[in-house]
DNA sequence: TGTACATCAGTGAACGCGCGTTCACTGATGTAC
DNA sequence: TGTACATCAGTGAACGCGCGTTCACTGATGTAC
């Protein structure tokens, strides 16, 4: 609508305007459909119309383009966690939430789950002694946050032995990351019952190891 | 000594009589190194003293070496699991050596590792009712086989509820795999009280989550 | 034991590909007076 | 309100790199008679 681009061809202006976030969108969109390895510089800059060696106004190199790629893969991911959590009725229930919604994300954008976790800072899951300094829980982009809340929830509710509350994320966390990796990476079968079968099954690890009794 | 190589400046014959086994070695080096990305078959074919193209006369093409590599490595990662397992002294204490000798191989031999589970065949662990096909028990080129044992072992033993044994070993697998995963890929801080605190949770959850209580 | 011939295991040049990064440059924008 | 100038955000050519794969070829080996 802007007069300057009135003609059917899209006269595209010298300047883009905001090109950053068009090559970040590009990027995530490469790393949606193939992973980290897919995001490449070059192709970012042409899907967003502008020359490759603009992209060097913006990002000191490919590095950091794909950081902030992997930043909004894990924050993605954040929400999608703290979507199911929401849902879920009691604590019991929103740490299964949380595991699940880890393990279905993994499966349904296998691209981007594998660019959240590509090396690089990440989110470094701190010890407790540091998670104060993060500031007010449930501001949440971090779902190491997510999954810490949910404990807290279940200790909180007397079903998590507080004895066992310090180091249980990494636990969960290994637990629910491994599955995911073994399920993308081929040694574990991707059949709809080989995944309901294999999630169940750390799913109740975790519960049996780190809750008190009871079905519910 | 033969004849042909008495000179000081080898002269390396036309025909190098062990291509297949030198291209693989070398490409194990490669992986050892720097990951599956890192096993190139035009380095391989150099440090075997051969034009690239020789390769091809023995693998159909880089995957087929690449997949040699990674059976190896998981061959490796399954001797290192056996000699722990055999210094162990109880079923109990066996289960932890699996776990324990899994995570040490992920971190001594990052490239191994991840050579090992990158993508393709793996080594398909199937259900139990597929188990028996596999051979016998104990030829374990296999680490999923050998996680396997040491928990038929517990049951035997009486430490593990024969209702918990179905797919146990993919639980126990995810959780090891999962910590591996962490550890070498960012998340999680690889300091040797980070290692060794991290490693105690998820030994601690697999040991609650599906073993009798008891500390021995 | 010797020879002809098939087969095997190499060679090296070439194809086609695409990447990240740098650099001198130019067009567009904004700001001070 | 207008103008000079600095600065910003693009361009496009070039550098250097290395890869996987194919193909016509040749040197070496083994085998049948």
């Amino acid at each position: 609508m802007s007069p300057v681009s009135t003609d059917p061809e899209r006269r595209k202006p010298y300047h883009h305007g905001a090109l950053n976030p068009a090559l970040v969108e590009a990027s995530i969109a490469l790393a949606r459909e193939g992973g980290p390895d897919r995001v490449v510089l070059r192709e970012a800059a042409r899907v967003a119309g502008v020359s490759h060696s603009a992209a060097y106004r913006h990002f000191a190199d490919r590095e950091a383009l794909l950081a902030e790629v992997s930043r909004h893969a894990r924050s993605e991911l954040a929400a999608e966690m703290r979507r199911r959590v929401a849902r879920a009725k009691g604590p019991r229930q929103r740490l299964r939430a949380v595991g699940t919604a880890y393990i279905d994300f993994a499966l349904t954008e296998p691209g981007l789950f594998r660019t959240a976790f590509t090396s690089h800072p990440a989110t470094s899951p701190v010890a407790d002694q540091d998670r104060a300094e993060a500031g007010p829980p449930g501001d949440g982009a971090d779902p190491f946050e997510i999954l810490g809340e949910a404990l807290d929830q279940c200790q909180a509710a007397g079903l998590l032995n507080p004895h066992h509350r310090p180091g249980a994320e990494i636990a969960v966390w290994s637990a629910v990351h491994g599955l995911a990796g073994l399920l993308l990476d081929g040694p574990l079968p991707r059949t709809a019952a080989g995944i309901e079968f294999a999630r169940r099954q750390v799913l109740e690890l975790i519960e049996r190891g780190l809750l008190n009794g009871g079905s519910s």
